[in-house]
RNA sequence: AACCCGAUAGUGUAAUGGUAACACAACAGAUUUUGGUUCUGUUAUUCCAGGUUCGAGUCCUGGUCGGGUUGCCA
């Protein structure tokens, strides 16, 4: 009767572990789950993963994921934030419904149970300034030792908070601590903190509040407040989650379970938020959304679909160990999708000029060329074709080494879509530099195909000089030149040194005529160069491509292993 | 020298005490009107030492290595 399931897709770790909870009942079968962004920054391609993961796991058993902006900390946050921040999640896929959340939406309920803390005398003011708190947490080594506040009476605690609200204290001269244990071998049982004043404007509550909840004494509560199951995060805050289950447990709230998985990391490039700001403000690139930087808004605007950084996120997986994805992984998502759904184009990046002298002055025609191999649905499109074109500079050699294929002296090639070529001559300027070439054309191998049976070891594309448009291409590279943006020659060195000075060459390149109008979003592959978008920047009189990725190339592989 | 976490081909993951596997990468070949795509094949893996067991990548003990913890950041 029981036929073993075929290859069932098997669960990550915390997939598991909800699965385990809806068979015991632990959650009524229920499955909450948050995605909770501090709004201090762009997301990057490291919180697709975490956005994934929570909003994946509730649709996929009937539960709910909800966005929730970790809002504690003014000086760092703004309402640019919170707005890319959202816009972001919707372009990723994800929709957080009605269930729109802020952690500064809690602060009152938080007070309420600090003052229910100090009650049962498990927090209290602490008074010693900043230096002396530090240096009495101890070392891991060595217990600390304890605050000679902690003894505050309920009845001065309560006052001293109020007053801490009230504004009546400068910064630093109070915060609420809670009563743990100053020798417990985690340090962050060691009384930590749990209100600190700040006299600063928050980017929702304004000036309504000068005391703010630290992260510990906020995230589990709202996890708490919104009946969150499975808080899931990354493993740096797995040693707060003692801290998280005490505050519940105290409180007598709601208890979710926290879970921690590894964050991604890709190969040439970063995922702090702070090293990228960093980036952003020394403009060495020009913002958060530069093509360059591994932000969604970044990827985006390289041309990035949201499907390929879903699967990305689906193939890394989810454990418990620090890993490091190689950034092809990326990439080849990106190749995968496009080469099925872009549509192909010639465009010349670095034009070289060929005269075919034989073909007849003055005229010109128009040639059926395939919009996608992949895709016959797809179509085709005319190019016109003349007696003068631009090939790729690189598609010539006048001595080519023994491998190279394309076109050289007395060799034969085929112009895609066109004709067979064939290079008789060679002319160069007073400094030896190539500047034309002159070909003869087979007039019976229009469309590409020699009625004699002859082959040829090349396909070039091309366009025609007369005809072409020009466009501004960007060509993007890694953003750092080593794998680890942290491996520095010597140890005095820092990851900025490792920033790839040539991650962005601009240049003018010549195109079929079909791309002048090509609108901004618009995803399609230059024919042997790579996958390209048309950028923002874009105006009508000048279209701005920007590569997303290029092609595998079997050639450049074959040349830089010499 | 304290505590927490981790370790499986180059990289990322699977194997839930029972034949160590998949993807990507690399390499070789076939096909090809993109040196793309597609297809075929090859190389290569359980950190170490003990223990439990008929049987250990998996369980136990000890070690090694890596990451984290000493913010009034999240």
């Amino acid at each position: 009767m029981s036929e073993p399931e075929a290859n069932p897709e098997p669960l990550d770790f915390v997939r598991q572990i909800v699965e385990d909870d809806n068979t015991s009942g632990k959650w009524q079968g229920k499955v909450h789950t948050r995605f909770p962004p501090e709004p201090n920054g762009y997301l990057h391609v490291g919180h697709a993963k975490a956005i994934c993961l929570n909003f994946g796991i509730a649709a996929e058993n009937g539960g709910l994921c909800n966005l929730r902006f970790d809002d504690t900390n003014p000086e760092k946050e703004d309402v640019e934030y919170v707005e890319s921040i959202k816009e972001d999640i919707r372009w990723l896929g994800f929709d957080w419904e009605d269930r729109l959340f802020f952690a500064s939406d809690y602060f009152e309920q938080l007070y309420e149970w600090a003052e229910q803390l100090i009650r049962d005398e498990k927090a209290y003011v602490c008074s010693l300034p900043l230096e002396e708190i530090r240096s009495g947490r101890g070392t891991p080594s060595e217990p600390g030792t304890d605050s000679p506040f902690r003894t505050r009476s309920v009845a001065d605690n309560l006052d001293l908070f109020h007053r801490m609200r009230a504004g009546e204290f400068e910064e630093g001269e109070h915060v609420l601590r809670a009563k743990i244990d100053m020798s417990h071998q985690v340090m962050l049982l060691r009384d930590p903190i749990m209100y600190r004043i700040r006299k600063v404007e928050h980017h929702r509550t304004g000036d309504k509040w000068c005391i703010y909840p630290t992260y510990d004494f906020t995230h589990g509560q709202s996890d708490s407040i919104e009946g969150i199951t499975h808080s899931i995060c990354t493993l740096e805050f797995e040693n707060r989650r003692p801290l998280y289950d005490w505050y519940c447990e105290y409180l007598k709230i709601h208890h979710p379970q926290q879970i921690e998985f590894n964050r991604l990391n890709l190969t040439y490039t970063l995922m702090s938020k702070r090293r990228l700001l960093e980036l952003v403000n020394s403009g060495f690139v020009s913002g958060w959304d530069d093509p360059r930087m591994p932000t969604i808004s970044g990827l985006r605007r390289r041309g990035y679909t949201p499907q390929s950084i879903r699967n990305l996120c689906a193939t890394v997986g989810v454990t418990k160990h620090n890993a490091v994805t190689d950034m092809v992984v990326l990439e080849n998502q990106i190749r995968e999708e496009l080469n099925q759904t872009a549509d192909r184009r010639m465009v010349v990046l670095d034009p070289l000029k060929v005269v075919i002298t034989n073909y007849p002055e003055g005229e010109s025609e128009e040639l059926d060329a395939v919009n996608n191999p992949e895709d016959a649905s797809a179509g085709s499109r005319k190019v016109p074709f003349g007696r003068e074109l631009f090939i790729e500079r690189e598609d010539f050699m006048e001595d080519p080494p023994r491998k190279f294929f394309r076109l050289g002296p007395e060799r034969e090639v085929r112009l895609r879509w066109a004709y067979f070529l064939k290079c008789n001559d060679v002319v160069k300027n007073d400094a030896g530099e190539i500047t034309e070439i002159h070909c003869t054309y087979d007039v019976d191998t229009k469309g590409g195909n020699a009625p004699d049976g002859r082959k040829v070891k090349a396909t070039l594309h091309w366009v025609s000089a007369a005809e072409s448009v020009p466009l501004t291409v960007r060509l993007y590279d890694h953003l750092f030149v080593t794998e680890d943006p942290d491996d520095t020659e010597d140890e005095s060195g820092s990851w900025q040194d490792n920033l790839n000075q040539d991650s962005l060459k601009t240049l003018t390149a010549q195109a079929e005529p079909s791309l002048a109008a090509a609108e901004a979003g618009y995803r399609c592959q230059f024919e042997r160069k790579g996958y390209f978008v048309v950028d923002q920047d874009s105006t009508t009189d000048e279209r701005v491509f920007n590569r997303i990725v290029t092609l595998k190339d079997a050639w450049a592989r074959a040349k830089k292993k010499k």
